[in-house]
DNA sequence: AGGATATACACAAACGTTTGTGCAGAGACA
DNA sequence: TGTCTCTGCACAAACGTTTGTGTATATCCT
């Protein structure tokens, strides 16, 4: 009366392995392996033979046991703070990418902004022994310990976007001050003299150097920046319409707005349109990201593009480079992409509302 | 003359693994592994000794030596279409959330719409030995031959939104002919009765849904369906706006439009805004998706909302299901979400443009 | 011809877990 | 007292690769 449920409907039909070829072909895993890996003490002829018969079987290699055996998989862990809006899906498109291209799978943990969270996925990612760890800091990342296990037990790391400060690390960003700088001569260009600054979390080294993009612009123009016109927030969009309705209350009217972030200047727009105060007319609007609704809004918003597929290659590529080099002393890296800006009617003086 | 080169500075220390605690605990491996999985053939004394040592030497278990012995890791993976919009990376958010309370970690892949690609993702997938695979098909993808290896291994298999047609397969799907209805149902109940309808790709199953949904409802008010108010697309934003230069050029006026995308609504409005014509007055409009965007045109766009989180956690339950009984025999199985209206501006009656 | 070098392959030990089986002692029951 | 069931633990064989070392022929140089 044996249990008929042993039959196991639904079990895994054994798949082939090294062994299975090396016993067909009658030589040893060693040869199989090697003629797998194309190395060079198999000759060509064996080499053919070994890999009709993978074909011919369908023999697919268990990474898992190969990762086990050499220490690291071919996997890439990437943590990143979220995965909305337009940049970080973008960045790990980017990154998927290039990663596929070089044989690497990527997986992917957010840090929903926290530090505990982003504590975690650095474990979880080193517990699957990720080959490499790429990271876009959490927004209250400022303890960074955290990630000195992943250097220690040697596996690449790289930064990107949002980098630790003031720490020697391997990243790639974008010239930050320089799209903001741009985009605030561009302001001055059109003819505003008080231009008005929504600023970021301060201690997010893309944040500072926006906001230092936007005071070198000034200099150029001699205009010394007033405090009263810079006013930080978390870059979302109420406090976007916030920070714009502080502005409006000034004595000293302003005549434009550049944001660090779409969102804000989003926020900043619609408090304008509800006041009936004309953009670009009246005031000027530039945001940062070129976010996909930049081009949608009425009117279309001004804003700096960050390269985003681009940086996420660059950081593919930068882990490659390291993963080469696996014992080669540490070096500090930094890739810098250039931003570019793309102007649109938010910010065009001489233009109309301009209707599509 | 050794090369000093040997001495690897940045080479891994040794991880501690349960030999290590075996050793300093003078008790077995074996010990050692089921204490640490709670298994009830260890003593609780002893358990605590392991657990204390642990967390002491700080131990961090190899999850690859796990995953090669027991044939399968704690890896989900995804494939998707791409991660760019608010859909997908909202369920992947949905699915990454489940899938880390239940302790697996999640890799994603993008088929870029390309059949060629997802049959490699699933390959990639298979080969790093993936607990189970949560896929959303490739738009061309009509063929399902790939996703036989997934079941012939014993990986769970799960589909959400875009599912094969006439397959057996466990699947994840909000009810699209349900969300169709009721956009169509609000446009009659505004008056508007010439409605016409962008579909989409006429063999994915979400789009047959939704054009089914707007058949209904205007059956529920005796309008026979017009097959010149039927325009198929790609739901983009260009194809969005041809389709609806089409329809203004009927002899025969139309007083509202339901698509079955939000960009391809979006694409029309566009179009109708040039021309002059009034949204909602002229043409009312509604859309599918509740894209980001739709909240923020002008005026706002009226969707229907896919409960993207819900459909992510939804496949991961799933798939939790089908791991836990991996022995079972197979019996379809099917999640439907229900679709939640966002009536906005653009469908309103009675309403001007209603500047926020 | 003698020694070095290259070629082509096999042996077997890892990598760090999990798990079936075996074995001892303790308590329960007849 | 003998049998039975628990409890608590150890042995050792897997899982499927990679790789250092060993060994036999073939080739080359002088």
């Amino acid at each position: 009366m044996g249990s008929p449920k042993k039959q196991t409907p639904g079990a895994a039909p054994p798949a082939v392995s090294m062994a299975d070829l090396a016993r067909e072909l009658g030589v040893s895993m060693t040869t199989i392996s090697r003629a797998l890996s194309d190395h060079h003490s198999i000759g060509a002829a064996t080499k053919q033979r070994v890999l009709k018969l993978a074909k011919k079987l369908n023999y697919q290699p268990n990474h898992l046991a190969a990762a086990l055996r050499k220490g690291q998989s071919r996997l890439l862990g990437v943590v990143v703070p979220y995965i909305e809006g337009k940049f970080f899906p973008s960045v790990i498109q980017g990154i998927e990418q290039a990663a596929s291209k070089a044989g690497f799978s990527v997986i992917v943990c957010q840090s929903h902004e926290d530090v505990q969270l982003e504590r975690r996925n650095v474990e979880t990612l080193l517990n699957a022994q990720v080959a490499g760890v790429l990271v876009s800091l959490a927004r209250n990342t400022q303890d960074y310990h955290h990630f000195d296990k992943v250097r220690s037990r040697g596996v690449p790391l790289v930064f990107f976007d949002r980098i630790p400060a003031g720490e020697q690390v391997n990243s790639v960003v974008l010239n930050d001050r320089e799209g903001a700088f741009q985009s605030t001569r561009h302001l001055l260009e059109q003819g505003c003299r008080r231009i008005a600054h929504l600023a970021g979390p301060a201690h997010l080294n893309i944040y500072q150097h926006r906001r230092q993009g936007y005071l070198d612009a000034l200099a150029t123009y001699s205009i010394a920046p007033d405090e009263s016109l810079i006013i930080r927030s978390d870059m979302s969009l109420e406090e976007g319409a916030q920070a714009m309705r502080q502005l409006l209350a000034l004595a000293n009217p302003i005549d434009a707005v550049f944001a660090a972030g779409d969102s804000a200047i989003l926020g900043a727009l619609q408090v304008l349109k509800a006041q009936g105060i004309r953009v670009p007319q009246d005031i000027a609007l530039a945001g940062f990201s070129n976010e996909f609704f930049t081009a949608i809004t009425e009117p279309q918003l001004t804003s700096v593009d960050q390269r985003c597929e681009e940086m996420g290659q660059a950081a593919v590529r930068l882990f490659l480079e390291l993963a080469a080099t696996p014992d080669a002393p540490f070096v500090q890296r930094q890739v810098v992409l250039q931003p570019e800006l793309f102007v649109r009617e938010s910010s065009r003086q001489g233009e109309g509302v301009g209707l599509g």
